[in-house]
DNA sequence: AGTGCGGCCTGTCCGC
DNA sequence: TGCGGACAGGCCGCAC
C-alpha cells in the first residue's frame, strides 16, 4: 500500500515520539508476514532505546541501543508497511483492533501498535548493517535526492526497452515511487506510460525527473494519499487524493484539456493516463523491437 | 541481464 | 441478503 510519502509520513510522526524511548515489552499477536516475524524478536527489542528511526525506500529502519548491555546486543528493526500495513502510537489501554498484529510498549506508557490486513509488510531484525541486508542492498536511488536528476534518469534508461511506467516503479532502479505517483508524475510530465523507457528524450528525463520529486514532495506535505485506509502514526487519513489528476479517474474528464482520462493495464497493474496530454509517439524511437505490439497510428 | 508472470493475503465493491 | 469474481497502494522468486 503505502508509498513512499506515506511512509515518509509516518517516519515524520514517529520519529519524535520514540527516539530515546525505551522499550519495555513486545507482543507478537500474529507473526505470518511477508516473512514470519522471529519469535525472539521480544527478547532482542526489551531492554533497548530506541536511537532514530530512519528511512530508506519504503523500509522504516528503527535504531535500537541497548544502554547496559555489550555492543552485539544492538541492532535495527526493519519495518515494511507492505499494501495495508500501517503504524499507530496509542495509549495501551484502547482495545486491539482486528490485523493489529505486533505492539510494542514503550517507557512512556505508550504503545506502537502494527495493523496489516493483507499482511504483506514485515518486521526484521538484523544486527548488521541494515542497509547492507539482502532486502536493502539491491535498492536503487532515492527520488527526493540530489543525486536523482534527468541526467541520471537518461542515462539509466539507455538499456530498457520496457515501459517507462514499470521502469520508475521498479525499486531497484528507484525507490519508492508505487502505481499511484507513477501514474500521476508520468500524467504530470505528459508522458505515455507505455513509452519505451529507452526512448526517452533527455528534455523528457528532465521533466519526469522534476515531476516525480514535485509530486512525491506535495504528496508528502499533504500527509500521504488515503484511498481505503491508510492512516498516519497519529491515525489520521492523509489528504493527497484530492489532487490525484489521473489515478482512478477512469472515465472523468482531464483537469487540463477535458478529453477522457484512459484505463489500460501494464504488468497487471492499471495505468493511467490522458490519451491527448500525453500522446504516445512511437517514432520517438528507431528501435523496431519496441514497436512490436504497438498499434499502427 | 532484462522481462513478465504467479503468488502471498484480506477486504471491498459490483453484478447477478 | 447472499455469493462469486474482480480488483486493490508491493515485491520476491522464478522461468524464459
Amino acid at each position: 500500500m503505502p508509498e513512499l510519502p506515506e511512509v515518509e509520513t509516518t517516519r515524520q510522526g514517529l520519529a519524535p515520539q520514540l527516539t530515546q524511548q525505551v522499550i519495555i515489552n513486545c507482543t507478537i499477536h500474529n507473526g505470518r508476514l511477508r516473512w514470519p516475524v522471529a519469535p525472539d524478536l521480544p527478547d532482542r527489542l526489551k531492554g533497548g532505546m530506541i536511537q532514530s528511526l530512519q528511512r530508506r525506500g519504503k523500509y522504516l529502519l528503527c535504531a535500537i541501543q541497548h544502554p547496559h548491555h555489550t555492543a552485539t546486543r544492538t541492532g535495527t528493526l526493519i519495518i515494511h508497511l507492505g499494501m495495508s500495513g500501517s503504524l499507530r502510537l496509542t495509549s495501551p489501554d484502547e482495545p486491539l483492533k482486528k490485523h493489529d498484529h505486533v505492539e510494542i510498549e514503550l517507557s512512556h506508557r505508550q504503545v506502537l501498535r502494527y495493523h496489516d490486513p493483507r499482511r504483506f509488510g514485515a518486521l526484521l531484525w538484523t544486527t548488521a548493517d541494515p542497509l547492507q541486508h539482502p532486502l536493502l542492498r539491491t535498492l536503487g536511488i532515492e527520488p527526493l535526492t540530489d543525486n536523482f536528476s534527468g541526467d541520471w534518469l537518461y542515462q539509466r534508461t539507455r538499456p530498457y526497452r520496457s515501459a517507462i511506467k514499470a521502469f520508475i516503479m521498479n525499486s531497484h532502479h528507484i525507490v519508492g515511487i508505487g502505481n499511484i505517483y507513477a501514474n500521476e508524475a508520468l500524467f504530470m510530465a505528459q508522458i505515455h506510460p507505455q513509452q519505451a523507457a529507452h526512448a526517452l528524450t533527455m528534455t523528457q528525463a528532465h521533466t519526469l525527473s522534476d515531476q516525480i520529486k514535485s509530486v512525491l514532495t506535495r504528496a508528502i506535505t499533504q500527509g500521504g494519499t488515503t484511498l481505503r485506509d491508510f492512516i498516519n502514526s497519529q491515525g489520521q487519513p492523509g489528504y493527497f487524493q484530492q489532487q490525484l489528476q489521473v489515478y482512478d479517474r477512469a472515465g472523468q474528464p482531464c483537469w487540463r484539456c477535458h478529453q477522457l482520462i484512459q484505463r489500460h493495464f501494464l504488468n497487471q497493474r492499471a495505468s493511467y493516463y490522458c490519451p491527448h496530454c500525453q500522446r504516445w509517439e512511437p517514432q520517438t524511437t528507431h528501435d523496431k523491437t519496441a514497436m512490436k505490439g504497438k498499434k499502427t497510428p
